[in-house]
DNA sequence: TTGACAAATCAACTTTTTTTGAAATGATGA
DNA sequence: TCATCATTTCAAAAAAAGTTGATTTGTCAA
C-alpha cells in the first residue's frame, strides 16, 4: 500500500491550532459582538496585555482576525470568510463520508 | 467593565487542539474514506507505530474517532456527531455575528 | 519638544506537547 | 502452553507553545 497522501492545507491546521486554546476562543467570541480595541480585550478578559498581544498575533497570523488601527488605538476585529472556509472544511465531512463497512484487515486478504 | 464571559465549552477547546495537527488531520482524513485498523493507518502514513498510537489517542479522547476491536487489529473510524459539533459552533459565528460598528475606544465615551 | 498612553516586541523562563525506542499487554493459532 | 503479532504504554529527551516583566515603538495632546 503505502500511498502518497494529500497534506492537508496548512492555512486550515493553523487556524485549527489558532483556535484551540481557551483564551483566544474567548476573543474571538468577544469579537464576534463587535470589533474591540486590545485596551477594551484586556479589560474584558482580565489578562496582561503582553500575553493577550502574543494571542492577538497567534490569531491575526492564522488570518482568524484582522486589524486596524486608529489614532492611539488598534482595534480587532473577526474575519469571518476564514472562519467560513473552517467550516467548509468541516462541512465536507459530513457531506461527503461514504461510511463504507470494515476494512478486512487479515494477512491474507487484500 | 470587566463583566464576566462565557468561558469556550472546553469540549470545543479540545477537538480544536486535536485537529490542529497534520498527522492527526491526516489521520481523519484517511478515515473519511473508510475504517482503517493502526497497521493499515501506520502503512499509508509511514509513521511509527508508537507515534501514531499517541495521536490517535488525542483523537479519540476529543471524541473525535472511535476504536473497535476485531481479534487482534483494533479499526478506527470517524465519529461523525462530533465533527458536525465543531461544524455548528463556526456556524453560528456566521449566522449570529452583527457586525456592528467600531466600539468607540476614546476616554471620554462610554 | 515633551510626557503620557496604547500596543508590540523581546529575552528568560515555565509548561505543555511531541518524539523515540523499549517494554508491557493481550489476542491468536499452533 | 507458547511464540507471534497488533497495539498500547512508559519514561526520557526534544521541541514547541505560553507566560512574564521590562523595553521599545509610535501616536497624540499639551
Amino acid at each position: 500500500m503505502a500511498n502518497v497522501l494529500s497534506v492537508p492545507s496548512s492555512e486550515i491546521v493553523t487556524s485549527f491550532k489558532a483556535l484551540s486554546d481557551p483564551l483566544r476562543l474567548q476573543v474571538v467570541e468577544l469579537l464576534r459582538e463587535q470589533e474591540l480595541c486590545v485596551c477594551d480585550l484586556c479589560d474584558r478578559l482580565q489578562v496582561a496585555q503582553s500575553k493577550l498581544s502574543f494571542h492577538l498575533k497567534t490569531l491575526r497570523e492564522a488570518n482568524l482576525i484582522r486589524s486596524r488601527q486608529q489614532g492611539r488605538w488598534i482595534y480587532y476585529s473577526l474575519n469571518l470568510p476564514q472562519l467560513v472556509a473552517i467550516e467548509q472544511y468541516l462541512a465536507d465531512f459530513r457531506r461527503f463520508s461514504p461510511m463504507l463497512p470494515a476494512r478486512a484487515c487479515l494477512p491474507d486478504a487484500q
